[in-house]
DNA sequence: CTTTGGCACTCTATTAAAGAGAGTGCTAAA
DNA sequence: TTTAGCACTCTCTTTAATAGAGTGCCAAAG
């Protein structure tokens, strides 16, 4: 356990470091924070803090930077959590119930909100397929055996992919097809439809005449869960740190952000656990993204976790600032979109 | 007018700089070309072409880099085009027929192909919102006074967007309107839509009823031109280049390649000139790519424009092959995209 | 027993000087 | 007109010297 005067001290290093990104020296610290004690002693207490693994020294005559064990104490037990200002709070919420009934847009814009408050990379995840729920859906048929299904769920969410059929299906049997999905499903989520089409598919093959059959073959492939899809703004940002002055950590960053299946990975765990957390360096699974510092959060509809929001930035993060904005604008979120 | 040997050294030293990025000696030039003259009289032509402003030098003792005049030139009159060989032809051509029905599955291969075939970033500028060919339109009520109205192109090209009406129209009403339109309009251009529709208030407004003058009111939107879609893949391999080692510079390309709006007015004069062509450093009126070689080419339906592939890299790029293998994608884009 | 001032020590970052290397421009000869 | 030769210029790298920041430790003070 750490010593009051120990948790300052390391509170203190953080700080400084979080706001100059160069080791951190005793009588810096000294100076800056008015601590009764002398240098003498803080230098004693950090080579204790050294010595427990939370202070890496760049090399002997240098200051002391945080590890990231250092990090994730800090942020665990002493982080000072500084909540958003009332008139940033009114901003937030009034730039996403613009559009209300627009969820592509509001989440890109909660995106940006991110990215533009925290000087770092915004990142939104947009509401898993399978939890959307279902308002319409539409057949085209395209050419032949071609045909285009649309899905919109519940907030004008969009879904549209093209599927091409083993045999031709008229447009006609296509639209019956589409009226009957309509009526029996509608409000639904879309992965009890899907679970629902597979029962219907079961309970009684022999029921279904040969298009029928077909047709329903169809609805495999269209509720198929899609792949995230993900909002990130503001990685331009991130050029502004030196601890990516370094091309090939930089590359890697800027290669996770392309690839953006990568983060995708990462934010998993955040829906699953259904709580905000901070991820520092190699917690993070995905070594193109170690060098980093990960805030995330989820924002729901009642019980049920719809997506996550982020932040992505270098390790050495304003974590009391960044935590209350993610954690604010997943609760805005939250609230727009329940149901 | 250049003479025969002038033209010799000014292609040696661009393609040799091509390569090394670095500047280029008389002495480097006559050992790889083998030149019948010697290091000295190559230095005196070097000399000459730099009065004419095709050649700079960083220093006194240095070699020599090409100008934007001497690339200029050299593109128009020296380059020699070397066409993709067949291999490559056939991988291009077969990864794009793959997904022949989904065009936004298409564009994105293309950009794909583009940026990993060049090294650089490849770009594709989606068709124009109003050359779309008309295939079905769809309005679905989300709640009171928002309605989700979709379009769907010829292809597979899906549009949708939320409109806010000024009162609350029925679903019943909403489906009856998009009966009228589909019976009326399949087939023609959005942007012909577009016209019918304003003729169509304008001939006799009195003819309406009111609900049917209050969804026209809401075709207006609905028809209103999107802004281009741009797919860009392979941002990271500027990174690659050390001209990108610069942070501005490189911020600075990176903030073009996130605000694609940048790009878009960019490519608008590709699509205006509805040809082949290439731009160096100023030659771009983006100051976010004024350290930028484009190669960018038209891909059409027929005689119109539909939208641009391009390339976007660092000056120094190899046109022999980029401009080949731009103008080799736009082609199959064409074939494929034809009517 | 803890704290603190003092001081030697270590390592980095900066500056200056020196030398190597690449490439030119000019001249004089072929 | 071409070319070999050579002096000259500029950069880049290496080396050395110095200043500065910060530590660790010791011995004295509280």
């Amino acid at each position: 356990m750490l010593s009051e005067r120990a948790k300052q001290v390391l509170s203190a290093v953080v700080q400084m470091y979080i706001t100059t990104g160069e080791p951190v020296g005793s009588r810096a610290v000294w100076k800056q924070y008015k601590f009764s004690i002398s240098p003498a002693t803080i230098r004693n207490i950090m080579a204790d803090l050294e010595e427990m693994g939370l202070f890496y020294q760049p090399h002997t005559s240098a200051g002391r930077v945080p590890t990231e064990l250092g990090w994730r104490i800090y942020i665990d037990a002493l982080l000072e959590k500084r909540p958003l200002s009332q008139k940033f709070r009114k901003q937030i919420r009034q730039s996403l119930k613009e559009d209300k009934d627009n969820i592509e847009k509001i989440l890109k814009e909660s995106s940006k909100i991110l990215s533009s408050y925290s000087q770092h990379a915004g990142i939104v995840v947009a509401p898993k397929f399978s939890t959307i729920i279902l308002k319409h859906i539409e057949f085209v048929r395209l050419r032949k055996n071609s045909i285009l299904t649309i899905i919109v769920g519940n907030r004008g969410m969009v879904y549209h992919r093209v599927i091409s059929a083993p045999t031709v299906i008229s447009q006609q049997d296509l639209t019956r097809f589409a009226n009957y999905l309509n009526t029996s499903f509608s409000g639904l989520t879309l992965g009890e439809v899907r679970q629902r089409l597979i029962e219907e598919m079961k309970k009684d093959k022999a029921r279904f005449d040969t298009i029928w059959n077909k047709v329903f073959q169809l609805t495999q492939r269209m509720f198929w869960p899609e792949k995230e899809q993900i909002y990130i703004e503001g990685t331009v940002n991130i050029l502004n740190y030196p601890e990516f002055s370094d091309v090939e950590t930089l590359k890697s960053l800027l290669v996770a952000f392309e690839e953006k299946s990568i983060i995708a990975r990462l934010l998993e765990r955040t829906v699953r656990d259904a709580k905000p957390q901070v991820f520092v360096g190699s917690e993070i699974a995905q070594e193109e993204l170690r060098e980093c510092g990960v805030v995330a959060s989820p924002y729901m509809s009642g019980d049920s976790v719809l997506g996550t929001v982020a932040v992505i930035g270098p390790m050495r993060m304003n974590y009391a600032t960044v935590i209350p904005l993610v954690e604010y604008t997943a609760q805005v979120l939250s609230e727009i979109l329940a149901k």
